[in-house]
DNA sequence: TAAAATTCTGACCCCTCGGTCAGGTTTTGG
DNA sequence: CCAAAACCTGACCGAGGGGTCAGAATTTTA
């Protein structure tokens, strides 16, 4: 079969074989992880999913472990964007709204991401742990730092910058992590672009008038 | 060994025993489903953490999914529990507050249970849609309805019940789902009472002053 | 174009886990 | 007190999963 490749295929370099297994095999394994979890999900059905033969997958990655610390690193990556997008100078105003935004936009377009990322923090963070004491502790106290600043200026209510972001995590990762069950009892197939408006505004409003920040 | 059980242990009647034993492997179960998750629990490991040999964990529960399922649907129970007690006469003022306390508690009392749930809906809540279909949507509606009132009779603002429903929920299970992230984050062993009081409060007052809810 | 390096894969191994079962022990009922 | 019922358990089994490996196929290098 592979040796009637067509001579069109064989002018591919291996290079690009390479990478497009390497992303199939990653986009598979992050649509499974997701779904099933780290022990429910088997080799042999990510290499299905991605169309390759088991033992292929495993000559990518040496281990299903190596495997899933690859998807968890890119993924991390992805959680912590836009969060220093938000400094002392600009007006939570504007900011919180701003972040709140990203955050729901990154449920809405990367489900997979969020639940995997919920997974494991739930199970302990076996895997985590390290990047989660290090990065992003690092990102963490830089944003709780403007937050003081802002309610230094007197730009927001004295509130725990600290739990304000879990709020903020906790109310717009649930749009991923319990889509499921908001649509089960909204009767619908999935949520709609409408239900991640209505989330969004909601989150903003409760954020911005709970903080008592003023619209300028 | 079991024949030289003294009178005092041979008075127990047997009914107690069965009880006992019952209790012993639910509560492990419960314990190692929360921290493991499904697949990565093993009977054996339920049956040495509740001090009986495996076969016996078989004999009171046919199938690990039949014991599993008796776990999940103990703990929807407590899941719901309170959300019965807002109703349309009692200003949102108070029993707002109250209801979020008591989720605050339950996170707090028992984060495994809260945990438990989360991973099920996480990975497409293969054992507790039913239920969730039928309970807990028939309370679900009923509860959104008296936001409704709430909002009719100008207590409130004319906010989206349902999506109110849902940051509560999630922002309140933060506490218990994601009080690893939030331990390792604020370098803490694990979550004191301050930390759920001041979540608490952060949660009711943009919950209140979010939704326009007036301080009688 | 031949040899070296890389990539691919079917067959196989081993171990763990859920579940069974035969036979033993204890409790209950008459 | 004895038989029937309920309870307990060590030994065993089959399936499935992660991972290995020898060698084939393909690409690169010289």
């Amino acid at each position: 079969m592979s040796k009637i490749q067509t001579s069109t295929a064989k002018r591919r370099k291996m290079s690009d074989i390479r990478k497009d297994n390497l992303k199939q095999i990653l986009l598979s394994a992050e649509n499974l992880f997701a779904e099933r979890g780290y022990t429910s999900t088997t080799i042999s059905a990510i290499a299905s999913q991605a169309g390759l033969p088991k033992a292929n997958v495993l000559y990518y990655f040496k281990t299903k472990e190596t495997l899933y610390k690859e998807v968890l690193t890119q993924l991390l990556v992805l959680w912590m964007q836009h969060m220093d997008e938000m400094t002392s100078e600009q007006h939570p105003n504007e900011a919180l709204p701003r972040y709140i935004l990203q955050k729901m936009k990154q449920s809405k377009q990367h489900p997979n991401a969020s639940r995997i990322f919920a997974a494991e923090i739930l199970h302990g963070a076996p895997y985590l742990r390290e990047q989660l004491q290090t990065d992003l502790k690092a990102q963490f106290i830089k944003t709780c730092q403007v937050f003081h600043d802002w309610i230094a200026k007197k730009w927001m209510d004295p509130i725990s910058p600290e739990h304000l972001l879990f709020l903020i995590w906790s109310s717009t990762q649930a749009y991923s992590d319990y889509a499921l069950q908001s649509s089960l009892l909204m009767d619908k197939e999935e949520l709609g672009d409408n239900d991640f408006e209505t989330g969004l505004e909601l989150i903003s409003r409760l954020v911005l008038k709970g903080c008592g920040i003023n619209l300028v």
